[in-house]
DNA sequence: ATTACCATACAAGTATACAAGTTTGCTATA
DNA sequence: TATAGCAAACTTGTATACTTGTATGGTAAT
């Protein structure tokens, strides 16, 4: 846990962003007890800001508050692991149908020049940004087609999935595959073939499958029930 | 707005309960301004509780706070509405396909229970308990089939839908035909058909559509954009 | 009459003090 | 030694004072 400066934005957004990042690292490892002082003291903040951040991590099920016992990181929830890839695969495949219908010129270019930053990424190995790129092509398509709130749902539920794909050492991840998926997508809105679009996806995210049972038998005490 | 009792739970939740009623209820209208102090003398709390219930307000959208100069009742927003049609569509048209393979015994009761309450409400003509149960039945499938978190994000998404529901003098709802649907799909989930499953909950949803515009332009001071 | 400036009021953001409940561990007693 | 009970050290919940930024209205100079 590092602390960063009180620069810029609140306060309270900052102690919510740097905590929200490390949960989702697994440096504040599921289960583990965190109070409000200890973070105050780290950051260098009164307790208010960090207790509002709580508050917000609370609503997204990061944290779990027991008044007057304490504060912990919660434990990964295979059932929400499934909810969330449920949700993810049925409304990309709506949306995507959506997409192949219509789609703003605007949107269009993000996407084809996604695409072509994802070949030069994936030429100099760059994981992280590879991930960062493919979040952002999906988005790209509820954006284009005024659904991004939905888009923040499927988010919201897919945080205990990247905990889980955390735990693996290595996601042995075909990016040459997900990059000619991602190609493909982009020529079927391009197109407006929706059923090729749709077809597409659904293949797609067949990808990102995680076999959940492995990893819980692995570090059992990160998980709940 | 009516002031309660701090009996039970923390006054924050409290304080939430209320706003958020009044907000849904439009008692609050959309667009009003409404501060922390006003709100803490109103319910006889300090600030904090209700600064925290404000936040969680923000994050469902249904206040909006500009920093050192005001907090506001968010405006009813129409692409909001659409988004929550297409995401209802969809997710509840996929989890009734689920529900038609695998169910539980308790929650089917509860769904036949549920379609014979309607039958009762409706000779009482008693409107509102038969939206809760409408909203029961729909809840009932998804936490039967595992997914109630994607029924909490529908029902986030649906909060301006519920505004502008109130908006019109009546709803002309055909309160008969919805029961048929409902007794149609327990029927299909019982019977474990996912084709007619899906079918008649398509149906059903295409009962509920609200033309927004002409509302719009009945009170137009409570739309964005 | 218009404009520039300043005083004031009021908004949310933050810090801190206090209240109330839980856990923990020591102590006194059997 | 074992156990009941109490006290201290935690926790989060709430109240209040203070900080900082914004809008507003009045006043004086042009």
């Amino acid at each position: 846990m590092k602390l960063n400066f009180n620069v810029k934005g609140s306060m309270r957004d900052h102690v919510y962003q740097t905590l929200r990042a490390n949960i989702l690292n697994l440096e504040l490892e599921p289960g583990r007890s965190i109070s409000e002082n200890e973070i105050a003291e780290q950051l260098e903040v009164s307790r208010t800001p960090v207790r509002e951040a709580f508050l917000k991590l609370v609503q997204e099920e990061l944290l779990e508050v027991y008044p007057q016992r304490g504060t912990f990181v919660s434990r990964i929830n295979l059932d929400l692991v499934e909810e969330g890839r449920f949700m993810r695969e049925h409304m990309e495949r709506a949306v995507t149908q959506l997409a192949c219908n219509h789609f703003p010129a605007e949107a269009l270019l993000s996407l084809e020049a996604n695409v072509k930053l994802q070949r030069l990424e994936a030429i100099a190995r760059n994981n992280i940004r590879l991930h960062e790129l493919d979040d952002e092509f999906h988005q790209t398509i509820f954006q284009g087609c005024k659904k991004e709130r939905i888009w923040n749902s499927i988010q919201q539920l897919n945080m205990d999935f990247n905990r889980l794909r955390l735990l693996r050492l290595q996601m042995n991840l075909d990016w040459d595959q997900i990059m000619d998926h991602h190609q493909l997508i982009f020529e079927a809105i391009r197109d407006k073939d929706p059923v090729q679009g749709e077809q597409w996806m659904k293949q797609h995210l067949r990808l990102v499958v995680v076999e959940g049972d492995e990893i819980k038998a692995e570090h059992p005490k990160f998980f709940k029930s």
